[in-house]
DNA sequence: CGCGGGTGATAAACGCGGCTTATGATCGCA
DNA sequence: TGCGATCATAAGCCGCGTTTATCACCCGCG
């Protein structure tokens, strides 16, 4: 059993059809017709039933594709490993974030590093909603700064930053010029989500349910911040957001209102467990100092 | 990269030396060497450094080396998925059990079974303590009864059993002829556990900490029930164990006696998440009939 | 009813790449 | 200084996965 077969069986079964996988994995229809009966023969199970408008695949085939698949990814993850190294040696420092990171923090670390590591070029690398933990387990970043909850199986981390939440509004809102408000009030204000993160992200920074037990009224979704700000500037929807958000994101036609009654926002410093390389336990250290002195 | 490769890379690792890893992989030792160059050159990291007395990893390679590993793992499990598959043509289900298993329900659920799916042959295999939810990880049993705490991480699992436990003592012992007793009056006594079991299944079955607070008395290690029983008949320490193991494994030279206050038993009937066969499904369905009906 | 366009399977030939054996280069140590 | 480890290199072989070309089958449609 090889990488490529078990490369070529997902791609079959993604495509249905062995004609159009080798289409997708640039090889000729015989290589996979020749490597898909070398697995199913080493194997002693039957993986997919050909039919004559393509193949599909049989109980055992469904499950082998999952493990496959697993299998693939993980020797995929060796690479990005190894490519990590790579970086590392090369001297550059991938850092993840979202949004406006973790406000200040995200600026002073940088600096610190670049003071104590003054051969090291940081690139920051700036990702969609709830996405920073998976570009750091699946290898595109080296550090992040994850806004929690999150999922952070597979990585270590140690929240560094919390900062209360705020409103945004489009200027003119009624409730645009108050010098704070409960998260009941705008209950039947429609909120901007985003179906790119977990129902847990969502909910939370939804406050759902809100403190009376009733469901937020969800608005437009969108993927990232600047789609968020240009729906909640069009007034087509209220938005909840750290407070950093307000000086790093500033518009004309916004109003940023601080929520008196919800959680702050924790920010954590997260890396990939036990992949850590010199570079990224080097910022940890600049964040882990950072945050010791100003508590 | 290749499996193979990946394969080579965990083998040197673990050999600290090229000549050795290449007897074990029954391949010539330059094979390993070209393999590993076009590996570190695939990947652009110098992954060991050659020294006179062998290979070292260096950082990255430590690293890559734990990421192929895994690779290596999860290719390995695909092989273990598609046997379950094969198995199941065959009709043949393997059950996995420790010791007494689930008791009267172990062979209650295996006769039912036997019943509903007359051509398949079932095979019970023993395994050391706490070694089933490995075994179902890894493909050796297509389902299995637990004994819990155990990691259940993979698996997918309903608790079917429970039993009261009771201590085991030789003939003769100043405990042997009670009706009950306190786990606290066996403070002072040796008691057997396993070296094969991760420290939370040891302390749960060794009831550590004491109710009093106090820390048991650790006497011999053993792997699985037949060395417990000599050693406990032998003397040389006290056991504790589920009530059905008095009847299962009765000995002329051993004494069982209830222990009145501690937490039961509790057996799981497990099997792999998502990986299920049709015949293990089958097994599940019986034993929750058996025990939706007893209860 | 037969033909066209889709499917996967098979055949034959090619050539890459990883294997082997043989040998070299280096180091540590007695 | 020479022996016995180590890993690296060289040269040749050959298996195996690839390619192109073709076949066999099924289905829908005129």
């Amino acid at each position: 059993m090889e990488l490529r077969q078990l490369r070529y069986l997902v791609a079959i079964d993604e495509h249905g059809n062995l004609g159009r996988a080798a289409k997708a994995l640039f090889v000729s229809q015989p290589a996979l017709s020749y490597a898909l009966k070398g697995l199913e023969t080493e194997l002693g199970v039957r993986l997919f039933e050909r039919t004559p408008g393509g193949v599909v695949a049989t109980d055992a085939g469904r499950d082998v594709v999952r493990a496959a698949s697993e299998a693939v990814r993980r020797a995929d993850l060796v690479a990005a490993v190894a490519a990590r190294h790579r970086r590392d040696a090369a001297r550059v420092l991938r850092v993840g974030f979202e949004a406006s990171g973790a406000g200040e923090l995200t600026r002073r670390a940088r600096a610190e590093f670049a003071r104590r590591h003054p051969a090291v070029r940081v690139e920051p690398k700036r990702f969609d909603w709830g996405e920073e933990a998976e570009a750091l387990r699946d290898g595109r970043v080296d550090v992040a700064f994850v806004w929690l909850p999150a999922d952070l199986t597979g990585l270590r981390s140690a929240v560094v930053h919390t900062e209360p939440r705020v409103v945004g509004l489009p200027i003119g809102h009624r409730l645009a010029y108050r010098a704070g408000v409960s998260v009941v009030e705008t209950n039947d204000e429609p909120l901007m989500w985003t179906k790119r993160a977990p129902r847990r992200w969502v909910d939370w920074w939804a406050v759902n349910p809100r403190p009376d037990g009733s469901e937020p009224l969800w608005g437009p979704t969108n993927d990232n911040v600047e789609e968020m700000l240009e729906q909640v500037a069009e007034g087509a929807a209220i938005c909840f957001a750290p407070s950093s958000m307000a000086s790093y994101y500033a518009r004309p036609d916004l109003v940023w209102v601080p929520l008196t009654d919800v959680e702050p926002l924790r920010v954590a410093l997260a890396w990939p467990d036990g992949a850590g390389t010199a570079l990224a336990r080097g910022f940890v250290e600049v964040v882990a100092d950072l945050t010791v002195t100003e508590t």
